[in-house]
DNA sequence: ATGAAAGCGCTAACAT
DNA sequence: ATGTTAGCGCTTTCAT
């Protein structure tokens, strides 16, 4: 049998009040009857029984983070950052990952609400509020979004500033000396669509026209991003006026589009410089270093953990709010110099 | 407030039991009132508190799963065989990362003991079985190793067969017509040198001498993989009589070693052909489609879950004992045709 | 400084 | 077919 409170109150002919106190670091215990206390339990190998304090307390010490995937350097990043958040805080974080799927996500939560974890943080699929307009109806568990929200949500939210993204992407080009930059993008997101503005948006301020052209959704769903940006930088480069500057949606599809341009005969970063998105440590390190948006899981992850601590424990709507994580631009060789 | 079994009877006018038994599926209930617990339960959004029923049970229907890092597809892939596996038997599968660090993973396993899950699995760090025989100790719950074990642990744990990945990548490119198979490995590992024999007892068994300059080892940590699989092919076409096969501990060191290649004239596959190793969805389909021995993540998870399903409730020791999963060869452009 | 009693929400075992 | 009792391991509260 697992060794209890109560089997090392009866070896050491204490109560189990007293071993309770000495673990959770309760004053009002002598320094002699800590010292034994502690020593036996190291030597017992105690292992407290979370279900049973929980039930007493409420609190488990715990948080759940519902994942869409495991397996992506992003999300693994957040994670990553959540947990070193709240470790220091003597706070744990487990996970599960809902495999892409919104009812699997709802069932995951489910999972997370009846271990009674004390808050829940989401990168979630759900589109709308429904399921957690339900959800404040059962429970006060403090809940975070993070990375992505469903669309009305303001509060208990932490994400990535998109639209900075494709601005300090574009900025970056134009500074370097482009003035016919392209923005080769995913397939439609809201994301991408916030990008785009932050594209545009660099664009304008720098008095540059945006043309229509420059601008390439690459969707099919059956090819590899590699692929589609191969194929999006030939479409570009088949335009009278070639780009002289391509940012894309992710770092795979900047590869992609590299080598298309590579074969070509274009030189890089000399005739064309290039910016990714995402900053993958693999992707980034290939041929030709590509300078990158990164989108800062590590910073999210931590706000988002830093707003969870906060919620707990405080009563509904109190507390912080949101916060927008701003990315940062990894410079490297595939946008060097300048003209 | 939460709705507690209590909440619902009341509201009813039942017993605690009644509800309690509905909703666990015992039999000896009325279907009327099966029906109208039912209903109650779903309007009243009642959320069961697995602590309770954990603490009066001794079960949780959850397994933790503790792995090096999250953002790793192989793991990743791991985590979703044992969580579909699990799922089936409506287990549920919960997740922590030990960041690749040995003290971080303990404690990990601290927390799912703590958390009193069902069983624990493990793609463990630990190189001796030392804490493990502590934990022995402490605990009778079920532990399935997975993918890496302690020296010395033989049972309840699933592998792979790393010396067939050396193998099949070998015996692909020779009957392919290959005559001169390299091989540019990683680092110094077990498994490392588990596939390097069936690299040199596929050699041998079709008669070919093992050539000692044909394998490198690759090891710089300063450098990324693609670098290092360019500088080891690089060497490897130095040589008076180079190679006209190469395979490969990770698919980037192939990706990296093509393109050097590549830059020296060599064609793929005509000239050279490669295997890689991984099947990376992203890496296997760029510039040329990439043959790869997949590691089978997902085959891993589904044996490992399976084992744990059987060892839960079973007394310590009894049950199955280890599998090693065959990993399977993916045929692409990179090493296509005969001579 | 130490301990006794009660109860968190649930279910096994046993009535009725 | 339904309900009663007791107790899982812990902590809160209130003695001593």
């Amino acid at each position: 049998m697992r060794v209890r409170l109560k089997d090392i109150a009866e070896d050491l002919n204490l109560s189990k009040m007293t071993i309770s106190k000495v673990l959770r670091g309760q004053t009002d215990i002598s320094e002699a009857t800590r010292a034994r206390v502690l020593q036996r339990v190291r030597e017992l190998n105690y292992i407290p029984n979370i279900s049973a304090s929980s039930l007493r307390t409420g609190q488990t010490r715990t948080m759940g983070l519902v994942l869409p995937a495991l397996g992506v350097p992003h999300l693994a990043q957040i994670a990553a950052g959540i947990s070193k958040t709240l470790s220091r805080e003597k706070y744990e974080l487990i996970v599960s990952s809902s495999e892409n799927d919104l009812e699997t996500e709802q069932k995951q939560i489910g999972i997370f609400l009846s271990l009674q974890v004390d808050a829940l943080l989401l990168v979630s699929l759900q589109e709308t509020t429904f399921f957690f307009e339900e959800l404040q109806g059962r429970t006060e568990m403090p809940v975070v979004f993070v990375g992505s929200r469903p669309s009305g949500v303001t509060e208990q939210y932490v994400g990535l500033d998109e639209e900075e993204v494709g601005r300090i992407a574009c900025e970056h080009l134009l500074q370097s000396g482009c003035r016919r930059v392209a923005y080769i993008r995913g397939s439609h997101s809201v994301s991408g669509d916030m990008r785009s503005r932050g594209y545009r948006n660099a664009l304008r301020r720098n008095g540059i026209e945006v043309q229509p052209d420059l601008i390439i959704e690459t969707m099919s769903p059956q090819q590899s991003e590699y692929q589609r940006g191969c194929e999006a930088m030939e479409r570009l480069l088949s335009h009278r006026r070639r780009p002289d500057g391509v940012m894309t949606y992710t770092d795979m599809l900047a590869v992609g589009a590299m080598d298309a341009a590579s074969r070509s005969g274009m030189r890089i970063p000399e005739d064309m410089r290039f910016a990714g998105c995402g900053n993958d440590p693999l992707l980034c390190h290939m041929r030709i270093p590509l300078t990158s948006v990164d989108t800062g899981g590590q910073d999210l992850g931590e706000r988002a953990g830093k707003l969870a601590l906060r919620l707990v424990g405080h009563p509904k709507g109190k507390g912080v709010r949101w916060a927008l994580v701003k990315p940062k631009l990894v410079k490297r060789r595939s946008s060097e110099g300048s003209r």
